[in-house]
RNA sequence: GCGAGUUUAGCUCAGCGGUAGAGCACUCCCCUUUUAAGGGAUAGGUCCCGGGUUCGAAUCCCGGAACUCGCACCA
């Protein structure tokens, strides 16, 4: 392979991003491309191609903790990471990597010439690595005292105010790289999505779960109640949906027997509107049980919940938004009715007609529709009395049968399914149900919705002939599961918007 | 989708009818044991966009855009 060298003179450079820029920020970037030039000319490639990094930051910072004010050592490291500070003309740098900060000490005496000059041609913001001795100065701050230090990326565009930093919301997400670099609550958050997401894969593993996955493009979009995304797919001519759950793929899985434990962790798609706690993509973890039921289900919620709460944070009592909230287990389970008779009085279970369920709910000022049913309206009641009240963890169970096309009926009761909704802080965590595995009843259900649908609900399930067909070939009893990540995470976290825990949350184009 | 707010230098923000401002960053000078280093001197602007009112608009009015926060829908 042969590779024409790079030409030095880039003199032209800066107009090329000159569209729609200042001609200071274009002057900042041409001084930055002039020093890069300048290393060129010293002999250096001011964007080489490896770097032998022997700590990190922070192992650093851990490793010499007990070193005293003042102490040299003869020690020898290689640093690597991005400028974000320069004192006393370059003689000290904030390096920061991943892990932390550290003090590059680069005093003139232990300087070659050359590399006094150099070190004037380094920017915040430019990535070096820097090799010397491990310090401590007199001061405190542990320190590598430098003979050289290297180029690894020269940056051409100037970071935000190292005071404020970046503040600007719409930057940091748009931008998010540089929220990264500026705000180290933003790393935190991210490194621990990630690492929840791992331990969920952990744990599940670890109980025979087997991870699969399932179309996210589909013909129809079933396994939930929700407006999805619209496509098409030229060679085949047809309509697909992105997906607005999995659901429905996953029960064929436990149908064929692939494994009497399946999951999938990963994206939905809804096509509604967007607020602190919607993005329009999120994450959902998706499992399915042979032969357990919802009761197991609420088990193994709390056994997820708590053991990535002590993983990734060490505790189960967390801080949300000010409020304490302690996920330890077991959590009380409580059914919608019962809920509904304690926070207003009223039992819907001693309601026998729909025309009653809404009269009931329009005396405790609640809105319904004219065509609501007893279950519609118990729902309704329940989100705009309940709901909000419920900060400590509770599984909320006994949906009503009309609300819950995929769930069995209740064994006790038959206006009612084995559904439940995990509630933390409000928001709903979890939901699950025993599956309905009765095809003739599924198929009664799918029709209900269907005259929902006509009667204007657009969200409500639509038919799925293949998905009963397997049915019809026998599903085991089986336990379903599905917890809305992002939505934990934002718990976890202490994140009061889903934006914060998505790396590249959805965004209007600027123009 | 509805309502309120925001938008001024690379960043963080003042200014609110009369010549466009500060701090940090940038450039240059001084300074080599600093911690938002310090001292000095510069340079840098489509005041979000388009109309209008006015002798004069960043400022007032109308329309639009993006963002933020509520509400609605939803997980």
């Amino acid at each position: 392979m042969t590779q024409k060298p790079t030409n030095p003179t880039t003199t032209t450079a800066a107009t090329e991003h000159a569209h729609h820029t200042t001609e200071h920020a274009t002057q900042i970037r041409q001084g930055r491309i002039d020093k890069l030039d300048a290393w060129r000319q010293l002999g250096h490639n001011p964007y080489p191609y490896h770097f032998e990094k022997t700590s990190s930051n922070a192992a650093l910072q851990a490793q010499y903790e007990a070193l005293e004010n003042g102490v040299e050592t003869e020690d020898v490291v290689s640093v690597a990471g991005r400028v974000m500070a320069l004192r006393n003309s370059g003689m000290f740098i904030d390096l920061q990597d991943p892990s932390g900060k550290l003090q590059v000490f680069s005093h003139k005496e232990n300087l070659s010439p050359e590399m006094l000059e150099a070190l004037k041609l380094v920017d915040i913001g430019d990535i070096i690595g820097a090799t010397g001795t491990i310090r401590r100065t007199p001061r405190g701050e542990l320190s590598v005292k430098t003979t050289k230090i290297q180029m690894l990326s020269k940056s051409l565009l100037p970071l935000p105010e190292k005071f404020h930093g970046l503040t600007d919301l719409e930057t940091r997400y748009r931008q998010r790289y540089l929220d990264l670099i500026m705000n180290s609550e933003s790393r935190d958050t991210l490194v621990k999505r990630s690492l929840i997401i791992s331990e969920i894969r952990k744990l599940l593993t670890s109980k025979d779960f087997l991870e699969v996955e399932t179309p996210m493009l589909q013909t129809i979009a079933g396994g939930a109640a929700a407006k999805p995304f619209k496509t098409h797919h030229n060679a085949l001519d047809v309509t697909m949906y992105m997906r607005i759950a999995p659901e429905l793929f996953l029960k064929r899985l436990v149908v064929g027997g692939i494994s009497e434990k399946v999951f999938e962790l990963n994206r939905n798609f809804r096509n509604e509107g967007i607020s602190p706690k919607h993005n329009p993509e999120f994450t959902m973890m998706e499992l399915y049980q042979a032969y357990a039921d919802y009761n197991d289900m609420m088990s193994l919620t709390e056994e997820i919940v708590t053991t990535v709460a002590l993983k990734v944070l060490g505790t189960t009592k967390i801080d949300f938004q000010g409020t304490a909230i302690d996920l330890t287990g077991p959590w009380p389970r409580k059914s919608m009715i019962d809920c509904v008779k304690e926070e207003t009085g009223v039992d819907f279970a001693a309601i026998e007609t729909d025309e009653a369920a809404r009269a009931a709910a329009k005396q405790l000022n609640v809105f319904v529709e004219e065509y609501d049913t007893w279950g519609y309206a118990l729902e309704k009641v329940f989100e705009d009395k309940v709901e909000h009240k419920l900060i400590q963890p509770i599984h909320i169970t006994d949906y009503p049968r009309e609300i819950s096309p995929l769930a069995k009926a209740h064994r006790d009761n038959p206006r009612l399914v084995e559904r439940f909704e995990t509630r933390v802080y409000g928001w709903e965590i979890a939901n699950a149900f025993s599956e309905l595995s009765d095809p003739l009843d599924q198929r009664q259900r799918f029709e209900a919705q269907m005259t929902q649908r006509d009667q204007g609900d657009d969200e409500a399930h639509e038919m799925d002939e293949d998905y009963i067909t397997a049915l019809e070939y026998g599903m085991p009893p089986a336990g379903g599961l599905g917890i809305g990540i992002d939505r934990l995470i934002m718990i976890l976290t202490n994140s009061h918007n889903i934006r914060d825990v998505i790396a590249f949350p959805t965004l209007k184009p600027k123009a």
